[in-house]
DNA sequence: GTTATAATGTAGGCGTCGTCAACAAACAGG
DNA sequence: CCTGTTTGTTGACGACGCCTACATTATAAC
């Protein structure tokens, strides 16, 4: 029986893991520091030698949900020609929330209030960020649609995924079975590139 | 100096303005029920009188913001030919959120599980969905569009619309000056009848 | 190797919160 | 007036974030 040493030996990623288990159980608000450091074997004040405190983890937390993302978008980004590109990452996106809607509402709502405070978050959002904006750029080139900068049509192209993403887990939208709602995903994904 | 009598006399209607107060200031996670009850200047305890706990008290607030988008939406409901009104209806919810936007995030946020607990802020919710779902229905109708039921587009129009009033309150639109971002609401909001 | 120093973990406590049980005051209908 | 119900209060429980003070271990300079 390994009683355990007075050092855990890799406490933070230990914290880490277990705080995102809790955060895709239970959510962000009632996710605690002192269950994460029950979950590492360690006392409540341990991961102070971590994390500035909740907010801190959370950031990391959201951080990796970034890369995540980043990494899902970037798995669509090179099939087919660039419509079917945007409309396939406009729908990743959106899996991206419902396979993981706590991590997704962490990482865009209010419970990190700056993230320019926690520099390793707000670089891997812009990650993410610009892996959209690039699909729709490459959209516009293919249509020959010349814009002085892509911010408008971008952020048309995020409103419209986030929204969906933001109502189906919120559950703002009943009332449909699974494949209902699929095509519905299908449907205002693709509304962006097929036009009204 | 009337020295406090015994029973308040109207403790719910006091706990509602006070709790929607803090509610606007400090958002629905660090209202608390304590504070509200000495906003009033009761007992902690009281307020479990008229609330059945936090949340029955946040989904009561969630219903009189339902109600105020809907007169929102109302009010630019008779505005000019459908195109008109719907691109005013898609600008009117997203200046409520702008306006408002700790009690936007309530109204549509996981604070509130399950709004079929909370009939009041159930039907609330769905007459405010209702004036969206008119509102392209009218369009496109105007436009001689025919479809079984409006789900798609209705779903399509809400889901820009929030998305864009979620990414703006959150904060995850920057480096913009006020006109600029006027303009962008205006065209993200226009962009379902304007078309691609 | 010994020893100073930094890193990492623990113990205990403060103030806050949501909620519950038990009790007290005021109102309302007979 | 008397009685039952409504509406308040008091006091407590467990959980939380976070703080200070202290203990243990690793690191590295000599």
């Amino acid at each position: 029986m390994a009683k355990k040493p007075y050092h855990h030996g890799s406490l933070r990623p230990a914290l880490l893991a277990g705080a995102m288990e809790l955060l895709e159980q239970k959510g962000a608000p009632s996710l605690s520091l002192r269950e994460a450091a029950r979950m590492a074997g360690v006392s409540q004040t341990a991961p102070y030698r971590h994390f500035a405190g909740k907010e801190a983890l959370l950031a990391a937390l959201a951080a990796r949900g970034f890369e995540e993302l980043t990494r899902a978008l970037d798995e669509v980004a090179a099939t087919g020609n660039a419509a079917e590109t945007l409309h396939a990452t406009g729908r990743a996106y959106v899996d991206f929330a419902l396979a993981r809607p706590q991590l997704f509402r962490l990482m865009f709502g209010p419970e990190i209030r700056d993230k320019s405070v926690f520099p390793e978050t707000l670089e891997a959002a812009q990650g993410a960020y610009s892996r959209l904006t690039a699909a729709v750029e490459a959209y516009l080139a293919s249509r020959r649609i010349h814009v002085k900068t892509p911010r408008v049509p971008a952020v048309t192209a995020w409103s419209l995924v986030h929204g969906l993403a933001s109502l189906l887990i919120d559950n703002q939208i009943t009332d449909m079975e699974e494949d209902g709602k699929n095509r519905l995903i299908d449907a205002v994904t693709g509304f962006f590139v097929t036009g009204g």
